[in-house]
DNA sequence: CCAATTGTTATTTA
DNA sequence: ATAAATAACAATTG
């Protein structure tokens, strides 16, 4: 499920531990999420560490502890973070959990596509500080993108912005809504753009992230009560599964097929192919 | 039983 | 050699 926006929300949500002791962890070691780390080190050191802050980049999130701890967590196609009480009894998909005084920080994720990682040290380890510079920070350029899309020529523009070395924490309906917004067909090529779509499809990557972040998980530190409640209802998301759907700007019928090997919907009175 | 799912990566194909 | 397409991963739901 969760794209930029999302992992933001999810990320807020613990930040309810912050400055709390971890009294103990509860993790399913076995399962495919923590092949990438050593859970019984993660374990160790956790017990007893203090939750001191976090943050979000792309769809990871880093969670600093401390004792030089560092926890990542990627929630894949399913995975959610909540907050429990301390009565809470641990469920099936709850695969990670760090029971504090007053709560507990609960890694829930039944598809298992998701990833814990670990780390320690003075500084945020090698697997976070490589993830690309942020859509909405100064690196993310017009002509970033340009040589980006020049690189992938032959590849479909939906497939391309899905690609999280250029556009991180773009996903699946991320980049539906971008193209929808830019009135960029997903199938045409991206070596095919012109100048001018380029600065588009930019400019509605930044618009997007940031109208995301916003309603999806709440300016300053206001946290929406769900994911989706305040995502505008001018935005193709609300119509992109409805069998019917209709697109929010034409009213003409939507279309939906497979494009870069997901799901795609666009509106074709929109995005023309030419 | 079949097909679907807001993600990533290894493998295969071009 | 490079880049694009495809398969695989696991669980659940319609």
């Amino acid at each position: 499920m969760p794209e930029l926006a999302e992992v933001e929300f999810f990320r807020k949500r613990w930040s309810a531990g912050h400055g709390a002791k971890v009294l103990a962890v509860r993790l399913h070691a076995e399962k495919k999420i923590f092949h990438r780390c050593d859970p019984a080190l993660l374990k160790k050191k956790l017990t007893g560490a203090r939750l001191l802050d976090s943050v979000t980049a792309a769809k990871q999130m880093l969670f600093r502890f401390s004792g030089q701890s560092w926890l990542g967590i990627h929630l894949g196609m399913s995975g959610e973070l909540r907050v429990e009480t301390r009565e809470y009894p641990p469920a099936k998909h709850d695969h990670l959990i760090l029971v504090q005084q007053d709560r507990q920080l609960v890694f829930n994720d039944p598809r298992m596509f998701g990833a814990v990682l670990f780390a320690t040290g003075p500084k945020p380890p090698a697997w976070w500080t490589r993830i690309a510079p942020a859509i909405l920070s100064k690196e993310f350029t017009v002509e970033a993108v340009a040589a980006f899309l020049h690189r992938r020529a032959r590849a479909p523009i939906k497939a391309v912005l899905l690609m999280q070395e250029r556009f991180p924490g773009i996903g699946n309906w991320m980049a539906d809504e971008v193209l929808w917004r830019a009135a960029i067909h997903p199938k045409r090529l991206a070596g095919s753009l012109s100048p001018a779509e380029v600065r588009t499809l930019h400019r509605e990557c930044r618009k997007v992230c940031r109208i995301a972040l916003d309603t999806i998980a709440g300016k300053g530190s206001y946290l929406p009560p769900n994911l989706n409640h305040h995502i505008p209802k001018s935005w193709l998301f609300w119509h992109r599964w409805e069998d019917g759907g209709r697109c929010p700007r034409t009213g003409k019928p939507l279309q939906r097929e497979e494009v870069g090997g997901r799901t795609t919907c666009w509106s074709p009175a929109r995005q023309k192919l030419r």
